[in-house]
DNA sequence: GGACCACCTTGACTTTCATCAAGCGGTTCC
DNA sequence: GGAACCGCTTGATGAAAGTCAAGGTGGTCC
C-alpha cells in the first residue's frame, strides 16, 4: 500500500510515518469498466489515487447531458482539492472506463496531516495552480474557438507527447464529449481533416500528416475573422477582415 | 499599509510582523479608467488586492476576441494562485474598468513567508479550492447551458444576492463577454425575458419578476430537451422528448 | 456461421447564435 | 446648438453545430 501511495507526486514529500498514517485510514478500490465511483453531488470525504486503468470525471446537466471534464489516467489523484471546503460535495461524477484499481483515502485526516508538511502543502498548491491554469484554459477553449480548433488542438497537442502517429486514449464518444463537441460533428471534423490530407485516421489510429497546416487550423480559427481560405464543410469560419 | 492588507481575506491570519514583512515589499497602485495593470503573457512575479474600483480579468484569442474571465471587486486578491508555478505567467490580463486602487504583492515574498505560516496555506488552499469549483462551474455553465439559461442563471443569482432590483454592475458589453454572449445576443435574450414578463430593464436596472419561471429558464433549457413551451425567439430549444 | 450489440459514420434538417449594418438615445466638447 | 461618439438595440442574413434517423463496421457469444 505504501508503495502505491509513493505512485502519486502528492505523497512523494512524505516521509514513512506520515505514509503510514495515510495509508491506515486508506483503502484500495478495484472499480469495473464501466462502475461508477461517486456521483456528482456526493458528499465528499475522500479522494482518489488512480493506480491502473482509466477514469472520467464528468458533469450532468439538470436534463440529463453529459460533459466529460477530465480522463483521469494512472498516477494522478483527484478529488484531492475539495478538501478545504466546508462541507464538500464531488462537483463531478466518476466512473471508470475500463477495470480499474485506485487507493481510496481519507480527506480530513489527510488533512490533519498536512498541518505538519508545509512541504506538501506547497506540492498540493503547486498542483492546484496547475488545475487552475488547465481550466482557464479550458474556458478559453470553449469560448474562444470553435469545434474544429478544438479537435485540432487536441490532436496536435497528443502528437507532441506521444509522436506523430498515436492511438486516440479513449472511445471517440467520450473524447468527443470532453472536447465538448457531439459524436456526429467529432466524426465530420475528422473526416473533413483527413479529407485535407492533414491527418490520417484508421480506428482509433491517428497520424498526423501535416502539423503546421494543423496548427493553422487550431489556433487561426478563433471564432471570428481570418481563416485558411480552404474549404471545410464545417470551415474555419471563412471570413473576411 | 498594513490597514489595507487587512482588507484581504488571505492575510487575515497573519500576524503582525508577517504582515509588516509583507507591506514592506507590497506597494500602492492607481490604474485609471481602462489602464492596464499586466497582459496575458506577461512573467507574473507580483499578485494583487483590489482596495477600490473594479478589474476586469479577460483572456484573448489569437484573433483578437476577448473573453472576460472575470470581474474582480473589492477586498479579492487575483493571480495569487500562479505563486507556485515554476516560470509563471499571467494566463489572463487585467484592465481597471473603472479609477482603481490596489496592492501589489511580491509573490516570491509571500511563498517565502507562506512557509512559516501553515495557517495562511490552508486559507490559500480554501480560496484556491473555490476557484477550482467556480471554474468548474463556468465550464459546465458553457458547454451544458444554452446563451439564454446564462443569462438568466446571471440574473438569477444576482437577484438572490442582492434582491429582486439591481443594478448591473458593469456594462452590458462587458457582461455579455463575461456570459460569453455577443452583446447583441445579451440584448435580444434581455428583451425576450422581458416580453415574456420575467424581467423587466431599465438601462442598467434590473427587477426580476417571475423567479421561479426565471428559475425554469435559466436550468430547463440546458441545451437539449424539454423547454418551456413558450415564443422565445431564441427559444429555449422547443423540443420534444 | 449468424445474430446481436456497441460504436461510429453519413445524410438531411433545424436551431442557436454570430455577423453585418443601420438606427437610436444620451454625453461630451467645441 | 450640433457634431462626434459611445453604448445599446434591432433587423436581416449566414454559418457552425446540434438533432434525428438510418446505415456501416467490427466485435463477441452462442
Amino acid at each position: 500500500m505504501i508503495e502505491d501511495l509513493k505512485k502519486g507526486l502528492l505523497f512523494s514529500h512524505l516521509d514513512e510515518r506520515q505514509l503510514s498514517r495515510v495509508a491506515r485510514k486508506a483503502h484500495r478500490v478495484t472499480l469495473e469498466d464501466g462502475e461508477s465511483l461517486f456521483e456528482q453531488g456526493d458528499s465528499a470525504d475522500r479522494f482518489y489515487l488512480l493506480l491502473v486503468g482509466q477514469v472520467k470525471l464528468y458533469r450532468l446537466s439538470p436534463a440529463g447531458n453529459e460533459k466529460v471534464i477530465e480522463v483521469v489516467t494512472p498516477g494522478s489523484t483527484f478529488a484531492e482539492a475539495l478538501m478545504f471546503l466546508d462541507r464538500p460535495h464531488y462537483p463531478v461524477g466518476a466512473q471508470a472506463l475500463s477495470p480499474a484499481t485506485l487507493i481510496s483515502i481519507d480527506a480530513h485526516d489527510f488533512a490533519a496531516m498536512l498541518r505538519e508538511s508545509v512541504d506538501t502543502c506547497f506540492l498540493l498548491m503547486g498542483d492546484m495552480s496547475q488545475r487552475l491554469r488547465g481550466l482557464i484554459r479550458e474556458i478559453d477553449n470553449l469560448s474562444l474557438h470553435s469545434a474544429t480548433c478544438r479537435v485540432a488542438g487536441y490532436l496536435l497537442a497528443q502528437a507532441s507527447e506521444r509522436g506523430d502517429e498515436f492511438e486516440l486514449i479513449v472511445p471517440k464518444q467520450i473524447l468527443a464529449s470532453r472536447l465538448s463537441v457531439k459524436p456526429e460533428t467529432f466524426s465530420r471534423i475528422i473526416r473533413h481533416l483527413s479529407d485535407q490530407g492533414l491527418i490520417e485516421v484508421i480506428g482509433s489510429r491517428v497520424s498526423v500528416r501535416e502539423a503546421d497546416a494543423m496548427r493553422n487550423v487550431a489556433d487561426a480559427c478563433a471564432l471570428p475573422q481570418d481563416a485558411l481560405h480552404s474549404t471545410f464543410l464545417y470551415p474555419c469560419p471563412p471570413n473576411k477582415r
